[in-house]
DNA sequence: TAGGGTTTT
């Protein structure tokens, strides 16, 4: 039983727009087994009576197992039959905390069905926009760990909680590290709160160390997986990953018995070159009678949900299936039936640069940890194994865990949301790791640019405390809050609601659709910039009655349609609470772009006569992303607003707007009065002479 | 001329 990840029928579940409907449609090798029988055979199972006993001796419990043994779907029943549910006044809650939605929903509707309940009952799950609980009634709850620290809001000791667990606590996102922080504060004060940290990987110590001074912790091991996985190694490094990938799995494909190859690679581009290749050598061999055939398939996570699910495909024992994946098939999907896994040593990870105030996509070699999740993937149906392309002594000398996002992310939203919790020293609040000072330093500075807290870094009242309630980044908060005075809160929702979908677009990479894709979205483009664009798409889609067929035909991902308007309605919900006017501008575009101005004047760019853009602070060198609706304008603007940069094979700053240089003055003052950092600069040097 | 992956009362 795939518990705490997606199995084919959850994942199509996941993508159809169809609700969820029945707990059967959960994969299950066990199936025709009654359920008490399933969960016995669970290999958490044999832990069950010393995990209860444990947690009856410990305050905090770091329980590390495998990714299946169980312990997403059983700890939470053990719990619960073990009374930890009833009180003597009042019946509480054990909470589970997911990073990912759809893992809350499978588990939720798992357990459900294992309890013979409806889901919502007694075991239900909270995601954003989604919360299938009832109160008083349900007893287990999984939820997403946002869900869990914007809970903390109202109820800042979590009272009706009597057990938390962290489930994959070993990938250690930026809401886990905020979880784990602030759940240390709790058990300060709640002596009979337990708390459970459940992880893949072996940082146990750490977790132990990090919870040791304020509760009694202790840790298990759950033994083993399922199936055993034979790890090989290259003897001297490949030169060339990608290229070491595809001979791999040819040799596999020669040489192996049957069974499914999964292919770990870094990127989109690498992915199809090497898809590409492998396609050709398929259909070279499909007439050969000694060798079966071969069926090839990329994964990743902009490729259109369609060509997606063919992943999830069985095929018949005559054809081995090839899936050549990003880092999405390590812990976002489980792919049934895979015996081999490739894994080229390396991954693309995001870092965010203080300095700069960017971020950057960087090919770097994976941790050791994330080398044993990759591996791991072959264990699942049978005995597997993993090809490194890597030799033995390189894995020795990689990194034991991958740096937390906390440490690689801007800090700005997670400080907010801190403070609003009423935790205004941020250096001294206790994180499993700890933060960069400049990422901190450059926080807090946008956040009193911004005018959400003031010169003692406290939240003002009310732009700050106000910002600090929307879910988003704290400018597109300071974007809608400011609408008002433009006129066009509308206009602004309707920007903020798209840009928080990613691959709105969707871009063939070849062939005769990628020219028509090009067309379609050449219809929507005006030259004020990619954000006016954005409303015209959402508009067209609204006015086309938010149907599956305009938005294929205008190449636009539908769901991602969909969930901008899921977006644009909770935030609508949440500006009526702040009692802001629901106005638009009706056509004119200038209050909608000073709008953004107001938010996002930090991110301002002009281009200098060498024909690159520059950051107004800083003088940053920036080049328009070839994604934008500004890349192929013949007279690109004077002056633009980004809202992302990303350091690929050059810094691009994406989504943008066409500014006038007068309205940075006039709506930031206070931070382009004194001039630009140059100009500081070049001033300091001139005092000096 | 280019896109690791998540998520938010």
């Amino acid at each position: 039983m795939a518990a705490n990840s997606l199995t084919e029928d959850s994942w199509k579940e996941d993508r159809s727009d169809a609700a969820f409907e029945s707990a059967s449609i959960i994969y299950n090798r066990n199936k025709s087994l009654e359920i008490a029988a399933q969960r016995v055979r669970l290999p958490i199972y044999e832990f069950r009576d010393h995990i209860l006993y444990l947690l009856e001796q410990n305050q905090v419990l770091v329980i590390q197992g495998q990714t299946g043994c169980g312990k997403s779907t059983q700890i939470p029943q053990y719990l619960y039959e073990a009374n930890w549910t009833r009180g003597d006044e009042q019946t509480f809650v054990i909470g589970v905390t997911q990073p990912r939605r759809v893992a809350a929903i499978n588990l939720a509707t798992r357990v459900a069905f294992e309890m013979k309940c409806k889901l919502g009952e007694e075991v239900g799950y909270s995601i954003r926009f989604d919360d299938c609980c009832t109160a008083g009634r349900t007893v287990i709850k999984y939820m997403t760990e946002g869900i869990l620290v914007n809970e903390m809001m109202s109820d800042p000791l979590l009272k009706k909680y009597s057990v938390i667990m962290v489930d994959e606590s070993h990938e250690r996102t930026i809401h886990t590290d905020v979880v784990l922080g602030l759940l240390k504060k709790i058990l300060r004060k709640r002596s009979e709160l337990r708390v459970i940290i459940s992880s893949a990987t072996v940082e146990t110590e750490i977790m132990r160390d990090f919870f040791s001074s304020v509760a009694k912790t202790a840790i298990l091991s759950v033994e083993g997986r399922a199936y055993s996985v034979d790890i090989y190694y290259v003897s001297s490094p490949v030169a060339d990953y990608v290229k070491a990938s595809i001979d791999t799995v040819i040799q596999i494909h020669e040489n192996q018995p049957s069974g499914d190859v999964l292919v770990f690679l870094t990127g989109q581009e690498e992915v199809e070159r090497a898809v590409d290749i492998l396609f050709n050598y398929a259909r070279g061999i499909k007439e050969r009678n000694d060798l079966k055939k071969m069926f090839v398939l990329p994964m990743y996570a902009s490729l259109p949900t369609n060509e997606q699910l063919k992943v999830f495909d069985s095929f018949p024992r005559s054809v081995r299936k090839v899936v050549v994946a990003t880092n999405i098939a390590e812990a976002s999907i489980t792919i049934d039936g895979i015996v081999y896994v490739v894994d080229c040593g390396f991954v693309k990870l995001k870092f965010y640069n203080p300095k700069t105030c960017t971020d950057s996509l960087v090919i770097v070699p994976i941790s050791q940890a994330s080398a044993e999740q990759r591996a791991g993937r072959a264990g699942r149906t049978r005995s597997g194994k993993a090809y490194r392309l890597y030799t033995e002594e390189d894995f020795e000398k990689l990194q034991t865990f991958t740096t937390p996002e906390i440490q690689r992310s801007n800090l700005s939203m997670m400080i907010l949301q801190l403070k609003a919790l009423g935790i205004n020293n941020i250096l001294k609040f206790d994180f499993p790791s700890k933060l960069p000072d400049q990422n901190l330093v450059t926080a807090l500075e946008l956040l009193y640019a911004l005018g959400a807290i003031d010169d003692n870094a406290n939240l003002t009242d009310p732009l700050g405390l106000q910002v600090a309630e929307f879910p988003l980044d704290p400018q597109f908060a300071k974007m809608l809050i400011s609408s008002q005075e433009f006129g066009c809160s509308e206009e602004a929702l309707t920007i903020t609601a798209m840009l928080q979908v990613q691959n709105i677009w969707q871009q063939p990479s070849k062939g005769q659709r990628s020219i028509q894709a090009r067309n379609a979205k050449h219809k929507f483009s005006v030259e004020e910039g990619d954000l006016l664009t954005y409303l015209n798409v959402y508009n067209g889609f609204i006015e086309a009655g938010k149907v599956r067929s305009w938005a294929d035909r205008n190449y636009l991902n539908y769901k991602g349609m969909l969930r901008a308007v899921e977006v644009r309605n909770r935030l609508v919900s949440l500006l009526k609470r702040f009692k802001i006017k629901l106005e638009s501008s009706k056509g004119d575009d200038v209050p909608v772009r000073k709008c953004i101005v107001s938010g996002f004047f930090a991110n301002a760019a002009y281009l200098h006569h060498s024909g690159v853009y520059r950051t107004v602070r800083g003088g940053h060198e920036l080049h328009i992303h070839p994604q934008s609706v500004l890349f192929t304008r013949p007279r690109p603007p004077q002056w633009v607003i980004f809202i992302t940069v990303l350091h690929t094979t050059k810094e691009f700053m994406n989504d943008l707007t066409a500014v006038n240089s007068d309205w940075l003055h006039e709506l930031a003052p206070h931070y382009y009065d004194y001039g630009t950092e140059r100009e500081i600069e070049e001033r300091k040097l001139l005092n000096k002479e």
